[in-house]
DNA sequence: CCAGACGTTGTT
DNA sequence: GTCTGG
DNA sequence: CCAGACGTTGTT
DNA sequence: GTCTGG
């Protein structure tokens, strides 16, 4: 079996608050942060995460947990839910609670359902609030340096009917309000699984975004504004 | 995820 | 086409 | 015991 | 680090 590895869905996401209303339930987590608005976050780079350590703090780290691949070194954005427990890389991390999320307000893919049409969208929540993908963390220790970083990945789940019509998987976004029980310990590894179900269509708004969001460094606010492209006739197969 | 590169040796 | 870097 | 692997998505 | 295969 050949695998590419350097090809990923849910690998952009957008933290474009500044703060929230002190009521909100992420309001201690964001509005002691110091956020920065951005519209362009991709991997590598650092995301807003809140892990199951220290669940009151929102910490920024690289986005990628980096394992060896027939002796290369591979960064790992995406994790399966539905083979969670089978990988050797990810079971321990569950085991152990090692949990964390995402803390974002959208992402975006690329459709590619129609080669013609493949453009970016940007996937949000109806209502525009922060949500969270829920994620693994690593502590990885320099032996060098005995210096200390935390790596994560995202996990990806099912895409709801709405998504499907543009990707084959979507990210594992928590119950929404319910966020913080993916932190807490579960008596078995299998209780993690059933918070990683695809959400609910209803709650969630997508549209065209300009392809400028492609170019990673590119980051200003008109990132998110929906941007309608000419529709393109499908390529045939045929004549 | 997309964009962009895609090569090696020796010398500084 | 396929890999690397961000 | 040691050696070697350890992963996801998209496209066809 | 930890598991699997030999």
């Amino acid at each position: 079996m050949n695998f590419n590895l350097s090809k990923y869905m849910c690998g952009r996401v957008t933290l474009t608050k500044e703060s929230v209303p002190v009521n909100h339930r992420f309001a201690k987590q964001v509005n002691e942060a110091e956020l920065v608005p951005n519209y362009n976050i991709g991997p590598t780079q650092k995301v807003g995460v809140i892990n199951s350590e220290e669940p009151e703090h929102l910490q920024f780290l690289s986005w990628g947990l980096q394992i060896t691949v027939n002796h290369h070194p591979t960064l790992l954005l995406n994790a399966r839910a539905d083979t969670l427990l089978e990988r050797k890389t990810f079971a321990p991390l569950l085991e152990a609670g090692q949990t964390c999320f995402m803390l974002v307000d959208s992402y975006y893919e690329w459709s590619t359902t129609s080669k013609a049409n493949r453009h970016p969208y940007r996937i949000l929540l109806k209502d525009n609030d922060l949500f969270g993908i829920a994620g693994l963390y690593k502590r990885i220790v320099d032996e060098q340096t005995g210096e200390e970083t935390i790596q994560f990945t995202s996990i990806t789940t099912e895409p709801n009917p709405m998504l499907s019509k543009i990707h084959d998987r979507m990210p594992a976004i928590l119950p929404i309000g319910h966020e913080m029980d993916w932190l807490k310990p579960q008596a078995n590894p299998k209780d993690y699984l059933t918070m990683l179900q695809p959400l609910n269509e209803k709650l969630l708004q997508m549209y065209t975004v300009s392809n400028e969001v492609g170019k990673l460094t590119n980051n200003y606010p008109d990132l998110i504004k929906p941007y309608e492209y000419p529709a393109q006739p499908e390529q045939l197969s045929m004549f």
